[in-house]
DNA sequence: GATGAATGAGTGTTCATTCAT
DNA sequence: AATGAATGAACACTCATTCAT
């Protein structure tokens, strides 16, 4: 579940922390343990519910309730409404490039494969899942949380964007695509993974929705544009 | 407000069509002229508006400020936000349509130039200007007025998706590219439009957002797609 | 249609008036002719609505196009809603009891039988029509307007009570009834006029609705009491 | 604001409740009771607005400023102005059927007596206290609420004819009463009821008012049909 | 006189936030 | 720390009334 896009269900997180801790020391009361998980359970109740309704939809009571405590608890951890929704997002923004990055280093095969192993293994693995919902989320709210571009920014598109430029570089140098501006291509490739997440979380309910198949709509994708590139 | 080339404010051409009237016939009174002025005005100040502070944070009352009118008379016109958010996207999308579509009737050239033309045109006539900010809006708003997205899905998503797939597949009657499924293949072509247009309204306080030339990224696109699509 | 508690359309007020007049003089022209009657086509108009919607649902423009001329006019002739609503209500409180003394005057029959007579054409020729409304509405906005439940207790209440007392009377002088206070015995026959006038307007759409037969009810009423009032 | 006998205001039922437990329990703390006083105080404040100033000339706020709250806080107890106004019909008229059911159950004494008792006890309890006003009130807004209409036919008008049919079922069993279609006859009953109820509430400023005796009236009513049906 | 475009005060309802317990 | 009762600012929409034409 974790990737490029980074996620990790703050839950879990929590959870292996407390596990590990209780395995040396004595358990705490049931009570202390919740008390210890609770920004952690807000925090994921707060994402399924933002990405499933909308930020302006979900109402912090509803966060509340369905993380088990009332409203004002959360007003405990989070300061506002604004507050949480920036630490949603900054909590679901691991960076999980490292793993991306060795993949890319230890990868087998042209670079045509590489990039449509790229944007395939980005759907199975976030595209796919809610995690997904967050650059939904960052887009959709950027007029009111320009810091939240910001840290997106930081920790998503540009890391991202590198990736995908050392991969086309790789094309270019080892002779398998003509020369051309990587920085710029890399656009091209990231324009389909833009347009699958939108597609999926602004136009569900919507009967062109069966028109694009995802996962075939990639694979094309990253072939179509490795043609392009391709040494004539 | 208005764009470089086809993007012309609602205001605007009420009026030249009232003052070519005017030219020869004796003008009507003051108040008539204002009904039918009005709509565009409200229309205009309300694209202005709904991009640049979002939907939800726009009041119609500020909207009929914005015209110049009280927010009663804007009810006379739209009987509510939502019906008013439609008709901005009918007035500045889905009216752009005929053009188009007549513009690829007449095109003299070839089916690549001729996809260089149609998404750099796009940027000159809508990406640039303001009215790129409703697909945004759309996009934003999605979950919160499903009946908006149905309308956008119908009056913009449809007729465009049409008018690219025509466009294929006169590339693929007349041998410049080879076989294949033109439907899916639309979907590598508007994912560009959709990147340009989410890059600049939703990154926009970014220190990437200069990285992304748009007419420049634009007709890369375009090219390589094109010669994916070439038959070989 | 006229009665107790009286009704005649303002049309035909208006137009026999006019016709008498035009018999005598050549004929205005439509126009003309129209001016005079629109006051009591708007009184029409309004009664017709007031009594169907209810007052506040009744909005003044629905009142103008269902006499076939603009908001503004009506504002020429009534110079509120309020005094609208005024003018109907007094325009439809014509004295009628003249006709209904008369009846009394000259009615052959056993006072039972002048009792039920009453209350059935009551029922015929109010009750079971729009004039029937007229009450319905100055009960319903009596608290808003307590002028109207004035001249409506002068031009009706008082009359109808007057009637029924002298009924009453008729039959404790002749020795069919005992000997009562009629003046409150009044009440008892009353009652049932005004219950069939709620019962018909108040619970229309209703599944006890047509568990009322208001003639039936009527009649037995009427020989209900007039057995209790029976010499015994 | 309370009646003779049987008519209690919410508020006091609570605190004789609250204070009964209190002599038993320590107190629950302050805020606590306010939540359960919160409904009844509410109720009565709205009761006693919409009763002298009509439903839709009373504004929410007034109701909860009234009460002592704001706004807010009668959203909290009822989920809109309608439910408000159902639940003061709930409160005001449709709790007492129980009693009243057994009251007939216990009841010593003949079918006239029973009918007598009836009629006048409604006066003490009901007829002379602000809850009269509720009938007035859902005749005036039938129009513009119907589904208020239709709650009150269930939960006041049903229950109510079924008792008076059963009183009158009584009489017929036993021999006091002549046979007769009990269902039909109740409306000669109800009718009392209604009149002195919009005669209170409809002609109020009205100098007839007093030439009605409410108590007197009833019980006159109540002997006169009583002699009536009974068997000859 | 007649029109109808324009007005703007008025109100039910929501929901993030506070704070006494 | 946790609760949940209370708050009150915010906002779309209606409609009687006005007045320029």
């Amino acid at each position: 579940m974790n990737g490029w896009v980074g996620y990790i269900t703050n839950q879990s997180v929590i959870n292996m922390q407390t596990t590990t801790i209780s395995s040396d020391t004595p358990v705490g009361n049931k009570r202390e343990r919740r008390k210890e998980a609770r920004p952690g359970e807000l925090l994921d109740a707060a994402l399924n519910l933002f990405v499933n309704k909308g930020y302006s939809a979900t109402k912090v009571e509803d966060v509340a309730a369905s993380a088990g405590v009332s409203k004002g608890t959360l007003f405990l951890y989070f300061p506002s409404k604004e507050d949480l929704f920036k630490a949603v997002i900054r909590a679901n923004l691991a960076e999980h490039f490292p793993t991306w990055n060795q993949e890319f280093e230890e990868f087998q095969g042209s670079t045509s494969e590489m990039l449509e192993y790229a944007l395939v293994s980005w759907w199975q693995r976030i595209g796919s899942t809610d995690a997904s919902g967050i650059t939904k989320l960052v887009m959709s709210e950027a007029n009111n949380f320009p810091e939240v571009v910001q840290f997106y920014d930081q920790e998503v598109i540009r890391p991202g964007h590198a990736l995908f430029k050392r991969i086309l570089q790789r094309g270019i140098d080892c002779g398998e695509f003509a020369t051309f501006d990587a920085e710029q291509a890399v656009h091209s490739l990231v324009s389909a993974i833009l347009y699958v997440n939108m597609w999926k979380h602004s136009l569900a309910c919507n009967a062109l929705q069966n028109s694009l198949s995802p996962e075939t709509f990639l694979r094309n994708h990253a072939y179509l544009l490795a043609q392009g590139w391709r040494r004539t």
